[in-house]
DNA sequence: AGCCAGGAAGTGC
DNA sequence: GCACTTCATGGC
């Protein structure tokens, strides 16, 4: 863990935005599966810190920390306004989706998972970046994938402005790598995706900036022409790069939680995502983050 | 040793 | 279409 002064980079980041952390909680936002490049700081915080983070997205630095039911974000007001504020959501009232969502979920399960999961917020990330992730996604785990996006990142990313870490790898930089070097960052089989994916997002052949204006049925075709995404994963790229909040992504966990308090069966992930995607709406992205932080991380019965 | 981890692709039917 | 198998790797 980096151990960073914060008074003294406040005074040089010359502008502390504060937030309200009712419906922003740093921990939980960063750490329920959506993020993998936000670093927990643990010293040289001040005292009445109860969390602090730093991290990159596109290219930009930023650090910010939670204490006293405020979120301070270490940003100049524009690049607040020009950035941070859109990836962080923060124009999005999710009071009002939580209370949308238990409307239309009206069991304790979801009372439960609404007041368990309050503060997360889905990020409004990189669609590339999301692509790349959640290609390492499959068949892998968390902390897995963390270490091979900062395996890459560190070793292929450009520098960033005003800190020592790396920003994520552009198109042109992973495919332009050796199959070995998705390997020793510990893509493992999926080596041969990621490279296969970047050449085609690189050669413009996948748009994916482009692919934004695509409604989301195209956009979920469009996707799965991508080698290593499937519905699952592409699912994730919609919810979590294009900011497509009728996205409801299905693994494991999910499945897990759907079964258990939805069905008598096992349905399969098919069958699930429908049913979501019925009951659930335009808001069933923010649904499948509740459920997949409940089921992660609470003590239920077997 | 065997199973699991935010699955996808290949094969056989 | 659908079920089954395989895929690289580290942790437990």
């Amino acid at each position: 863990m980096a151990a960073l002064e914060f008074d003294k980079e406040d005074a040089k980041a010359s502008g502390v935005i504060r937030l309200p952390s009712t419906y922003f909680d740093l921990s939980k936002t960063f750490d329920c599966g959506q993020a993998f490049r936000w670093r927990r700081l643990d010293s040289g915080l001040p005292q009445d810190t109860e969390v602090a983070y730093e991290g990159v997205a596109s290219g930009r630095y930023l650090r910010l920390r939670q204490s006293a039911g405020e979120v301070f974000l270490e940003s100049a007001p524009e690049a607040f306004e020009s950035f941070w504020k859109s990836y962080f959501d923060l124009d999005t009232d999710y009071s009002a989706i939580e209370e949308i969502l238990l409307k239309r979920d009206p069991s304790a399960a979801m009372a439960e998972a609404a007041q368990f999961g309050r503060g997360i917020r889905i990020l409004r990330q990189d669609p590339w970046e999301m692509l790349v992730t959640f290609i390492l996604s499959g068949n892998n785990n968390i902390p897995r994938i963390k270490g091979s996006i900062e395996a890459l990142s560190e070793r292929f990313g450009e520098t960033v402005p005003q800190s020592a870490l790396k920003a994520f790898p552009t198109p042109e930089a992973l495919a332009g790598l050796a199959l070995e070097d998705y390997r020793q960052a510990g893509a493992g089989y999926r080596d041969q995706y990621l490279l296969a994916a970047a050449q085609k997002v690189a050669s413009g052949e996948a748009d994916l900036e482009g692919w934004r204006v695509l409604d989301d049925e195209q956009l979920k075709k469009a996707l799965l022409t991508l080698p290593g995404v499937g519905d699952k994963v592409a699912s994730c790229i919609m919810l979590f790069g294009y900011g497509r909040r009728a996205s409801f992504p299905v693994d494991t966990w999910v499945t897990k939680m759907m079964r258990r308090l939805y069905f008598t069966h096992d349905a399969n992930a098919k069958e699930i995502k429908a049913f979501a995607e019925d009951l659930f709406g335009d808001q069933a992205g923010y649904a499948q983050q509740l459920l997949f932080h409940w089921g992660r991380n609470s003590e239920m019965e077997a």
